[in-house]
DNA sequence: CTGTTAGCGCTTTCAA
DNA sequence: TTGAAAGCGCTAACAG
């Protein structure tokens, strides 16, 4: 017995799909690849023929034609469990509407290997081109190793602006600019800040939105009122421990991301301070942990979906290559601020 | 001038590198393919010539000669973010060893579309096989549409026995049962559980596991201490307040998930009792919303990242058909409980 | 151990 | 508007 061909195969080939419809293979490749030269007549001759044979085009064939896999691969390390899933649905979606599909490539062992990993799996996963999550945008071995391959790429939410490939992110300054708002709009003055961690670009973004937003309204920001946070819930508990500790007790916390705002709700209650009654605390991100504090956090929403939906646009419209004019390079897409019960007005005293 | 060939190809091929060496393209296969004919002398030979023309093999043109594609589909929905993403890793992980590469496809519209769009975007995605994360897991018409694709698949944590293809899950009973003794040999007798969604087969075995537990212990396990929740937040509140409102107050309560448990945490403070002096929390999961509770969360954790590792081995041990003995159908995992600080002997009353 | 031949299934190019 | 020929780059099968 022969050795049955691969399962995935219908078998059928776009010569059967010709002999049947009594056409070339060459007018069925056509329809299929919706060439408008077809007569209407010959067209629809030829998809009854699919229909009838069940056929099923073998992409490896195209790909092999064309010079081109239809695959993207999505480069990533470990960010947030959220971040990727959510980032994948936007990219998926995107994908579908023009037959791409998106391979995964995990990046975490990119710094040992110093991007040969990379260089490896990557020209094995056959792809026309790569989106790069952070932390990974932010790698430049396995920048390095992308561009050597010559593969197109599209960087999402880089720190630097060191190079000119395209790159999606979100507007830090501003969403922080924003939220800070929302706090001083209820009537807060003395506003605590925790910020990120000090080695990613948008922890001095949302610190710069924060303490302009504040300067704009003629409100001070000194020492006792900015804290140093890792964005990790326990250096979130310690920032709350000093912002909680001074003279002039603030009645607003910004959090610079949501781990750290869920600390500082837990640290109030060790404050004996009610939350928002006592004190406001808002955070950043929108993460799942946001819908489980209590009470419920008020937060910035970043467009992880949009990005992704963009960023795939990008790279896709650079694979068709219709394009001619120089592409925009940087795309800062708006957030939006998540108004749940973690902040009001503060308490008139 | 010629349209240029695309960018991820780097233009040399098998026949130059050949060329190169002074041997014939399909020894040069063979090399590539680490067939251990080759005599050791052409071989590096052969190896050489790759380095120096930076030779990287077209994947697509192995796919079409070989009638398989080194890529593996996973199908998912959207289950909890982290779940995804841990899978991710050790899907990649794995399928790395054996040059084999993720595809993701969101299954979210598989429902109105009635397993079409499945259907289509499979045979377009040019997969060997598929591994199926719940909830799709359970979805019949996404099943029926692999199963008429003729890809072989590997469904993740099912709920029912319906069909005989591989399945990887974990052990939700034997993980609830060894949780329940851990509460009971701290010295806890009166237990809470709050139940999970009933429309999924977890929840029933982690009762199952909570109840033989108990009985096993000569404890009882009445209505009152048993409360029904739906996984989220806002259940695991309401059900708390339940527990917590009876007479028998329980001095420990099992929530089937951590967000219940986290519920329940946050619940207890407004009954004035201390986690985990007064009472006792522990979850199940061990989602990262366990290491922000306060105190944290003693959970159980699933390996989901073994799952995958399995669930990967197992369709790549069939797609290589290499076993011909009759295959396991299905692997139970198990878990292990974390310990942390939400789970106390009971104060001496 | 290595080479030759003949495709894999589709698309490009050119001709009709 | 359609078809014929000639590959895309690689590997199975067979010879030697």
């Amino acid at each position: 017995m022969a050795k049955t061909r691969a399962r995935w195969q219908s078998g059928t080939t776009i010569k059967d799909v010709a002999t049947h419809a009594g056409v070339s293979p060459m007018t069925v490749s056509r329809v299929l690849n919706n060439e408008p030269v077809v007569k209407p007549a010959t067209r629809s001759r030829v998809m009854e023929a699919v229909k009838e044979l069940n056929y099923r085009p073998n992409f490896s064939a195209r790909s092999l034609a064309k010079a081109r896999s239809f695959f993207i691969g999505l480069l990533y390390d470990n960010p947030s469990a959220g971040y990727v899933s959510e980032f994948l649905d936007g990219a998926v979606r995107r994908c579908r509407a023009d037959r791409y599909h998106m391979v995964l490539e995990n990046c975490s062992e990119a710094d040992e290997e110093g991007g040969d990993l990379i260089t490896e799996t990557l020209s094995q996963a056959n792809v026309d081109g790569v989106i790069i999550l952070p932390p990974v945008s932010n790698n430049p071995s396995v920048i390095q190793a992308v561009e050597n391959l010559g593969l197109p790429y599209v960087r999402i939410a880089p720190d630097g602006e060191e190079n000119d490939a395209p790159a999606v992110g979100i507007n830090d300054y501003e969403a922080a600019y924003q939220m800070t708002r929302h706090l001083i709009d209820l009537g807060h003055s003395q506003i605590g800040f925790i910020k990120g961690h000090p080695n990613q670009g948008s922890s001095h973004e949302r610190y710069r939105g924060f303490a302009d937003a504040m300067a704009a309204a003629g409100l001070t920001v000194d020492r006792a009122s900015v804290a140093q946070g890792y964005f990790d819930f326990r250096s979130g508990i310690e920032a709350t421990e000093a912002l909680l500790s001074g003279d002039n007790r603030p009645t607003a916390i910004f959090a610079s991301n949501d781990d750290m705002a869920a600390a500082a709700i837990t640290m109030a209650r060790k404050f004996d301070l009610e939350v928002p009654e006592d004190l406001s605390v808002v955070g950043f991100d929108d993460t799942p942990i946001a819908g489980t504090t209590w009470p419920a956090l008020t937060t910035v929403r970043q467009p992880i979906a949009e990005m992704a939906e963009a960023a795939v646009g990008v790279l896709i419209r650079d694979l068709k290559g219709d394009s001619d004019a120089p592409v925009q390079k940087r795309w800062l897409l708006d957030c939006t601020i998540v108004e749940r019960d973690s902040s009001a007005k503060p308490k008139p005293s």
